[in-house]
DNA sequence: AACTCGGGGCA
DNA sequence: TGCCCAGAGTT
C-alpha cells in the first residue's frame, strides 16, 4: 500500500451507513447470555439465518446448560445439524456448559479472560457476548467487518486485532454495536469478499478501496 | 502462517 | 458445480 489512503472522516462513513441501513439490529434472538453465548459459538462459518432456524427449536427443548449436559455428543450434533462443522461445535458447547456449571454457578462470566477460555470463544464471540450481554464496550470484529472497514479505510491493517484497536479508538462508543451490525449488512449484501457490488455501492464515492477498483 | 473442520444456501 | 457463510483450535 504505497499511497496511503486519503482518510475520508469517519464520521461522515457512519452517518451514510446509518442512512443506509437505519434498521439494521442484531439478527439473534436471545433471552439471556446463555443463549447468546451458545447462539454465537454456533454462528462461526454459517448465516445468521440458519442459525436462528436451529436455535429456536434448540432453545425451547434445552433452555439452560443443566438441559445441555444430558446430552451426548452425538445427540447435540444431531440437534445442530444444518450448521457446518456441528461436531466441533458440538463437542465445544458440551464442555462450556460444563465449565460454565462447574466454576460459574450455570452462569456465563463477564469477564473477557474467562469467556476467552471457554471452549469454542474466541476474541470475537467474546466480544460479541461482552457488548450485547454484558454492555461492555467491545468492537466484534469478524470477516466482514474487518474487510468492509479496511476498504472504506475505516481501518488499515491486516490483523483482526488492530483493526478492532482502531476502530474502537475512531468509532463512538455508543454506535459501535449498531455499526457492528451496519458493517456486516453492507459486507453481505454488498461489499461481498471476491465480487463486491461496487457499481451500486452507496459509499463508492468515500471508499478507497472502490475508488482503486475502477 | 497455514491448515482443518463442514453442511447448506445460492448463483 | 463452485463459492461463501457473524471462527476457533491445532500444528
Amino acid at each position: 500500500m504505497k499511497n496511503k489512503p486519503k482518510r475520508v472522516p469517519t464520521k461522515k462513513i457512519l452517518n451514510t451507513l446509518a442512512e443506509l441501513y437505519p434498521d439494521a439490529h442484531c439478527e439473534l434472538n436471545y433471552r439471556n447470555p446463555f443463549e447468546l453465548l451458545i447462539a454465537t459459538i454456533l454462528s462461526a462459518q454459517s448465516t445468521d439465518r440458519q442459525v436462528n432456524i436451529v436455535t429456536k427449536e434448540l432453545f425451547q427443548k434445552f433452555p439452560t446448560p443443566e438441559d445441555f449436559v444430558q446430552l451426548t455428543e452425538d445427540e447435540l450434533a444431531a440437534e445442530i445439524r444444518g450448521l457446518g462443522l456441528y461436531r466441533n461445535k458440538s463437542r465445544n458447547i458440551l464442555a462450556t456448559c460444563k465449565i460454565l456449571l462447574e466454576q460459574y454457578g450455570g452462569k456465563v462470566p463477564s469477564q473477557r479472560k474467562d469467556l476467552e477460555k471457554l471452549p469454542g470463544v474466541g476474541r470475537k464471540t467474546a466480544n460479541v457476548v461482552l457488548s450485547n450481554a454484558f454492555d461492555v464496550p467491545a468492537l466484534a470484529v469478524d470477516t466482514h467487518v474487518h474487510r468492509v472497514a479496511n476498504r472504506l479505510a475505516l481501518a488499515d491493517s491486516d490483523q483482526p486485532l488492530e483493526t478492532e484497536k482502531q476502530l474502537t479508538k475512531r468509532i463512538p462508543k455508543k454506535d459501535w454495536t449498531l455499526t457492528h451490525h451496519r458493517l456486516i449488512w453492507h459486507g453481505r449484501r454488498v461489499c461481498s469478499a471476491r465480487n463486491p457490488k461496487c457499481h451500486h455501492c452507496d459509499l463508492l464515492a468515500m471508499c478507497w478501496y472502490g475508488k482503486n477498483q475502477a
